[in-house]
DNA sequence: TGCCAGCTGAACATAGGTGTACCGTTGTGA
DNA sequence: TCACAACGGTACACCTATGTTCAGCTGGCA
């Protein structure tokens, strides 16, 4: 119940950022004062959307073995597959301004900018900073949510485009047709 | 003059898409009844931002030769160098609701998806969508923009990395180094 | 000097979002 | 049946953004 409250703000505050509490408690389909009652302010809801969705990210994290050299590639795929929850945690407008948050988004970054750091000395290039090819990987992956979103792209699709296109580019490479 | 005016009403509303139309004349060192002057309402200042940054990448298409198979990378280091004021019309929230801005950006993304269908006969790869090609430079565009604006990226690096990234990818192909 | 145009700050009314209190309803369990 | 907790709705007070009006100031110009 609850979740669902949370996943119905998530897509509502994400459409219109910013949209009144009615209209989340509304598309809820849940009074006002409930909403009220259990988060006190739209900053404490913002708040938890935003939580919600980090945890989300820390299950997913547990799951995926840094080690492997297919890490990557696993945590896109299971990336990909959270859609807005973490769209929001992206491109809600503020959310950098709260600093508990910042520093947990922060601390979500670390592990995979050290997995980019060390796959850079095998399968990832070293002309490129660490910082630059992981927001690359998030531009790939807030793309793939909004193409999906649009009903431009099928959800099962979206892992595959987000790869190809990270890792190996638009361009066309030799002569050959790779379809 | 107005020009400025449109320039700081830019920088401002995107770090905050909810800053008041106060903030917006303080940071302009103007006063608020000028601004309302200029821009009876709220809705008439931001259609005249995005208008003014259409018209730049407008300026902008009109220098470039989209007959040329350097179309894409001239047209990109141009839009690079445009920054927040093209970075505005891809993420401030509601743009898309504003029925006259929505036709205005579909007609100025027309010829670059005519112009990549068509280099997808020789320079870029057929297995993705024109569409999600087109996203892909924009997604490179607006990481460049971020990278700048918090100082991790100078500007006459960006052309190179949004191309670099964008057409070849992150991935390290064979086992030379490409320094 | 007098006129005018543009800008400014102050003041005001309005609207909408926000947070709170209160009350009636519903459903559950003793 | 009764008690209680959760929920929904109404009503209220407060605050902020917004849009408008008005009067004063400044600088250019005849």
């Amino acid at each position: 119940m609850s979740v669902h409250l949370l996943q119905t703000a998530t897509s509502v505050l994400l459409k219109d950022p910013t949209a009144s509490l009615g209209d989340v408690a509304r598309a809820a389909g849940v009074g006002r004062t409930t909403l009220h009652k259990r988060f006190p302010t739209r900053a404490a809801l913002v708040r938890a959307v935003a939580n919600d969705a980090l945890d989300l990210i820390d299950s997913v994290s547990c799951q995926v073995d840094f080690g492997s050299d297919d890490a990557i590639e696993d945590l896109i795929t299971r990336l990909v597959a959270l859609g807005p929850r973490v769209e929001f945690l992206l491109r809600f407008p503020g959310l950098e301004r709260d600093e508990e948050l910042r520093t947990r988004i922060e601390a979500m970054d670390q592990p995979v900018l050290d997995l980019i750091t060390r796959l850079q000395g095998t399968k990832l290039r070293r002309d490129l900073p660490a910082w630059w090819i992981l927001h690359t990987l998030y531009a790939g992956l807030f793309n793939a949510w909004e193409a999906i979103n649009y009903g431009r792209l099928a959800p099962l699709d979206a892992p595959r485009f987000v790869l190809t296109t990270v890792f190996e580019g638009v361009a066309n490479v030799g002569t050959a047709d790779r379809t």
